[in-house]
DNA sequence: CGGGCACATATGGGATCGCATGGGATTTAA
DNA sequence: TTAAATCCCATGCGATCCCATATGTGCCCG
């Protein structure tokens, strides 16, 4: 198994350390880089993302596809490479979350890891708590329409969407 | 990793002295160039471009695209190499910014480095906060063009605030 | 079936190292 | 000789490493 699934919330210390659960560790050793992540403002939420060698090469493979010294290159190249920030992994698993991420997803006391497959979130635990709430009720109407059978189709509320 | 990757700001002393990132110093020193960096004014920004010997070839490249003697070609030609210059690292990874290119991105007292991949770039601190803003607005957009995978997101707007 | 032991993870704190930065000394050029 | 560029060393702060402790979970043994 090599993708990030569950969610857990690990405190982070006095220095800024946060252990990074022990599973999403073990993804990331199979992914190919020793010792270090790629973490970054998720372009939609007020959250990080972050992942593996894996994740940055989509990166840089979303870059390649645009000519080089086209202003769409130029623009998502200042986005995503000055944004990004490789976080190094300590001998006890931890990693060192810089002020300025932090500020992106108000995170202070505690970070709540979500797996999303090929990366996961970081997340400050109360605002996740009511995005995942959120998340359940329009889970809860997907499906009574599937379980009725048919598309009544009274309200689509076309607001949140979950990954 | 051999890329420039996030963006560090650094102080210029009194003799016009600027450390070179410590990250970045260890992608040049594996680009091949020991001990000497290629920089001269980006050609769409207030800003300077630096890189190693791979920025080079690039430049190369690029020119070697052009047919011989064609007016883009000397344009180019100029408008590149006619700036480039020689930076050398000294034995603390620090490099001199000469006044002409100081100018030519209006640095005085700090120096905002940007990975950029292959090449990085020195802007003024300010005027780089309001590039990377600018940048992001226009990725929000840009963003929907690349989700046409399966993200239907709705876009809490809830940045903002915040710095 | 229950208690306790061993292992893994998370967390806290102290010690160490590297980097950015400043200042002085020494060399080079005009 | 003077000014400027280069080299060398000192220092402070932050990042990294290392070890100690706590909490919890599964397993083995009684």
């Amino acid at each position: 198994m090599d993708r990030f699934v569950s969610t857990f919330t690990n405190k982070i210390d006095a220095k800024g350390r946060v252990s990074i659960p022990a599973p999403f560790r073990a993804v990331l050793e199979r992914d190919g880089y020793p010792g270090g992540l790629y973490c970054y403002p998720s372009l939609d939420a007020a959250a990080l993302d972050a992942g593996g060698e894996r994740l940055a090469k989509k990166i840089d493979g979303l870059l390649s596809g645009l000519p080089d010294y086209s202003d769409e290159r130029d623009e998502l190249s200042v986005a995503l490479y000055g944004d990004v920030q490789v976080l190094s992994i300590d001998g006890d698993g931890r990693i060192v979350l810089p002020e300025n991420l932090r500020v992106r997803a108000n995170l202070d006391a505690a970070v709540t890891f979500v797996g999303l497959g090929d990366k996961f979130q970081m997340w400050e635990p109360k605002a996740f708590e009511e995005r995942r709430k959120e998340a359940r009720s329009k889970v809860q109407v997907t499906r009574k329409l599937f379980a009725a059978g048919g598309r009544s189709s009274d309200d689509d509320g076309n607001e949140g969407a979950r990954e």
